[in-house]
DNA sequence: GCCGTTTTCGGCCCGACTGTTTTCAGTCG
């Protein structure tokens, strides 16, 4: 991983490395606070809004200053960031080799587990590990049995590749039936899908959900005899786990009603936020746990969400916060941010129809968008060069803007805004000629192609389009597609300092496959004064609700109402152009 | 490894479930 490279390693890869020591370090069985320590530094870097070298030039914000982070970790990060190593690190892989990492990954093996097996059985790899399970000795290793020997099965068999991460949207998709099935169980009083999935995370890895009931044996009966659901993993009298024919896991917990507050704070997460509210409550004498808020054994609260928070002295903090990213210090100065929510939105920005690769015609995706209450809205079929799309020419465009005349004409409460997703070429240039872009309302640019450029090569092209003057939007700027294809290789930086000069707008672009710009870019991206717009991008009537996804990839940014172009009313919009 | 209205050592969030154990360790969230 360490390879010969220019410039300090960004922010992410120091994350990484301090959690491959973490995990190192948690198989060698190590001391358990010490391995906290570096998955905490891990998530602290994480979080971080500025590149590792940045912060650590400001004496006010020394890596020491950083919550968790002392004079042994801050050497650490600084070296790794300078160097991509640390001799800890090559210690520790010349004695456990990646392959030992990956049994890691395996549901019911942690560390002793893994030594039991290594020592008893010479296995060192998920292919050890099949072998021996092959060969049924996996039962002989002292602390394992015949059942332990078939869980373990089951779990290689059931996920040969590894626990897969499912999409957000498509994950609600199953938390909303499952939601319902238990709504409808007699003695429910309220359901919620806690975990990642509420925080808003844009894959999960598994669902939790909770239920206030008064009869947890008939919830519990009724979600694991719930259709779609494959297998049982594991019951007892306060929940169940399961797993559905779509591969997915669910945990259900079922509490009484004066816990539902507690419980859904403590099933919320993360982990990392949790720790933290529970020092807190520490500090002032109290225990907290997915039961309530205790005084000794005296309760003092846990019906609400808000009782957990107040308890420890702080205002109640949006899910999408809870990464332990600054949020607790931010809530207890009274400086959390108003998070944009999908009512604030005036007008969506980015929309595709029939004439490039929509589904829906202009006419049905204009009444499907009027009927969300929007002011205006942007059709932005695509330009000629991305081919798959049949994208419209200049003639074609005009042919179009005449017709978006016609509807403006007829429907006088939202505007239609002729626009366009013009391609940015491998060299900056866009994909039609200056006079074309002139003619429309509103121009959003974007990257179809070459997204294997140098990053220096791909920071040129993206600025050069940027500074071309009819571009006001660059939609999903990094190019990620989640799971498929990660970022381009950029300085995004020094893209969103010139988005910021230019008074180009970003776009957040709600695709739950894309979610570009994700959450740390949005924020990175407005603290240096970017504005951001948050679109849709759908390619039918139905797609024009996903724009919720992007909603929620701004809100875990800390994206406030006034940062995002399309909560502005129309004028406004228009006002703020550049070349207005 | 971090940290201090338990300050430089001795703590570090808290509980559920499973399996193998004869009283609890390991794992997970």
């Amino acid at each position: 991983m360490a390879s010969s490279r220019d410039g300090p390693l960004p922010n992410t890869d120091v994350a990484r490395l301090l959690r491959e020591i973490g995990d190192l370090l948690e198989l060698d069985q190590a001391n358990p606070f010490r391995i906290r320590a570096y998955r905490n530094a891990a998530r602290v870097i994480d979080g971080l809004t500025e590149p590792i070298a940045v912060v650590d030039a400001n004496p006010e914000t020394l890596l020491e200053e950083l919550p968790g982070i002392g004079e042994d970790l801050a050497h650490t990060i600084r070296q790794l960031a300078a160097t991509g190593g640390v001799a800890l690190l090559t210690r520790l892989r010349r004695r456990i080799s990646p392959d030992e990492l990956e049994l890691l990954q395996i549901r019911g093996l942690g560390p002793k587990r893994i030594r039991a097996l290594k020592s008893g059985l010479g296995v060192r790899s998920v292919a050890d590990l099949r072998r021996a399970l092959e060969e049924e000795t996996v039962r002989t290793v002292p602390g394992l049995g015949a059942r332990s020997e078939a869980k373990l099965r089951a779990e290689l068999s059931a996920r040969p590749t590894g626990p897969p991460r499912m999409l957000r949207a498509t994950a609600a998709h199953y938390a909303s039936l499952l939601a319902d099935h238990l709504r409808a169980v007699d003695g429910v009083r309220q359901v919620e899908v806690a975990g990642s999935f509420r925080r808003g995370r844009e894959t999960v890895g598994d669902l939790d959900l909770l239920v206030s009931a008064t009869t947890p044996a008939k919830v519990i009966r009724a979600f694991t005899e719930a259709q779609g659901v494959r297998e049982l993993l594991q019951q007892g009298d306060t929940g169940a786990s399961v797993r559905l024919d779509a591969g997915l896991q669910v945990d259900l917990r079922v509490v009484p009603a004066e816990s539902f507050g507690a419980a859904l704070y403590y099933f919320t997460g993360s982990k990392a936020h949790n720790i933290a509210i529970r020092r807190l409550g520490q500090e002032r004498g109290l225990k907290i746990n997915e039961y309530g808020v205790f005084r000794g054994s005296r309760r003092i609260g846990g019906r609400t969400e808000r009782e957990v928070a107040k308890a420890v002295g702080l205002p109640w903090i949006p899910p999408e916060l809870r990464e332990d990213h600054g949020e607790i210090e931010a809530a207890r100065a009274g400086t959390l941010p108003g998070l944009v929510s999908i009512e604030d939105l005036r007008g969506d920005l980015q929309m595709h129809t029939t004439s490039s690769d929509g589904r829906d015609d202009l006419e049905t995706m204009v009444r499907a968008a009027a009927t969300k209450g929007y002011a205006y809205v942007a059709i932005t079929d695509h330009s000629p060069a991305v081919r798959v799309t049949r994208g419209l020419d200049a003639a074609g465009f005009r042919t179009q803007g005449a017709a978006i005349d016609r509807l403006n004409a007829k429907r006088g409460r939202m505007r239609v805004l002729k626009s366009v997703e013009v391609d940015i070429l491998a060299d900056g240039s866009l994909d039609l000629d200056d006079r074309s872009l002139a003619r429309f309302d509103i121009v959003t640019a974007s990257i179809h192609s070459a997204f294997e450029l140098p990053a220096d090569r791909q920071t040129r092209r993206i600025v050069r389009a940027l500074k071309h003057p009819a571009v006001q939007v660059l939609a999903h700027p990094t190019g990620r597609l989640i799971g498929e294809r990660g970022s381009m290789n950029a300085n995004w930086d020094q893209v969103f300092r010139a988005a910021a000069e230019q008074g180009v707008w970003l776009e957040v672009n709600g695709q739950p496959s894309r979610l570009d710009l994700d959450d740390a870019a949005s924020r990175r991206a407005v603290s240096l004064g970017v504005t951001l717009t948050i679109g849709s991008d759908a390619h039918s009537a139905a797609e024009l609700d996903g724009i919720r996804w992007g909603v929620d990839q701004a809100r875990r940014g800390w994206v406030s109402k006034a940062s995002v172009a399309n909560t502005w009313p129309l004028a406004t919009l228009l006002r703020r152009r550049r070349r207005s």
